[in-house]
DNA sequence: ATCTTATTCAGGGTTTTCCCTTAAAGACGA
DNA sequence: TCGTCTTTAAGGGAAAACCCTGAATAAGAT
């Protein structure tokens, strides 16, 4: 019995290329595709895949929300999820959407082939690269450093977020504030943690797909 | 005489999945790949091959650096742009740089081979949904609306530039450029000299506009 | 041949950010 | 009321970024 597999990205060319790696896979059969998240869901109700490879970052319904419909409407549905970026955010993201698996687009063919064995049989599989940053946070998480859902930044921290997306300094943001520094300090830090990043610049990008500044300012 | 394709792009995953297509061309042969614009330019000095299929947005020198060195190079290297993007900033700048060809990764796996024959041939071959914006902003130019670009920013600058838009620390640039922090250090100065900017988050926001990074990396 | 620009590197110093820890006051729900 | 979360604040220290200055080599342009 083959594993019927099902493949959703937006880009055609990254579809057809994986198509011909696995079709030359004996126990892997590719049985369809899909260019973005609303598609995937109508496919996968008429054509009942074993493993859905999805991509995280998709239009019209991106990855993160298409899973947790396809998990809601089957439990047991196999979803690996393939994405450019390592960040804990999206990590997070899709596999508390219910995703078995996370893979790297920086992956040999043959781990993506392991991969969808495992997630087949219904067992995890992370990247290697990926699982360091899972590890530290559930370290993070078992010493109670962060709380349960961390992922969520509470209005204020939007607020110094979206300022310092703008290029503000910290004492800068404390004026505009009215706010010690150091307490803007604590945010900042808290942020950081809760997104799992390290630079200003990740933070940038992150404000900037969340709307709270725009590329042109 | 087969034609010898060089993939470049940070995604093992769809260089392997793009060579597998093109392999059952037999007109086609994927020689070898890069995973960013430095190895692209080193292993092209070795290989000579005839076309190199090129992603625009790279870690570690992008698409559009590595393209103009290379054509610096050798004039008569062709260049075939794969991108993501439509917009016209990465068009203008691959094409400006010498790029032969610009396709998005939306395209089906027939277009991509008819692309890289017609760029092995001499001739030029853009996306249809490409050339319109190409087309459009032509017009704007003739018109008058638009000046000639002035691209203030040495490409070595420009590169140093992307590695800080990818959060990258002074230190760890200085490591993958096999440059002193002193250095980088004084590239940053000036970049900042130049584009009238103070932190970080702008620097990025501007790296984005010029498409030297993307929001979602 | 000279001038300019790009690229490389460094000394020495200030400012800003980042990390680790502690803690108090207010809000809000169980 | 108890616990959790948010927001506020701070001490102390390490790392990174920023500022000002000077300077050598190399490639290109006039």
């Amino acid at each position: 019995m083959r594993i019927k597999v099902l493949l959703a990205d937006d880009h055609q060319i990254l579809r057809a290329g994986l198509k011909s790696l696995l079709d030359s896979e004996e126990n892997i059969e590719v049985i369809s595709e899909a260019g973005n998240g609303r598609e995937t869901i109508a496919l996968v109700k008429k054509l009942t895949p074993d493993v859905i490879v999805m991509d995280v970052a998709m239009p019209d319904m991106n990855g993160v929300d298409a899973t947790r419909k396809l998990v809601q409407l089957n439990p047991n549905i196999k979803v690996l999820a393939l994405s450019g970026h390592p960040d804990s955010v999206y990590v997070k993201g899709m596999l508390e959407a219910g995703a078995k698996g996370y893979l790297l687009k920086d992956v040999a063919s043959e781990e993506l082939v392991l991969a969808i064995n495992t997630v087949a049989k219904g067992r995890i599989y992370v990247s290697p690269s990926v699982s360091d940053t899972l590890v530290s946070d559930y370290l993070q998480r078992v010493k109670g450093e962060i709380g349960p859902d961390s992922k969520v930044l509470s209005s204020r921290e939007r607020e110094v977020l979206q300022l310092v997306a703008e290029g503000k300094s910290t004492v800068q943001i404390a004026g505009l504030l009215h706010l010690s520094d150091r307490t803007i300090e604590t945010h900042r830090k808290r942020i950081m943690d809760k997104l799992g990043m390290r630079s200003i610049a990740q933070l940038t990008k992150y404000a900037i797909r969340e709307g709270l500044t725009s590329v042109d300012s």
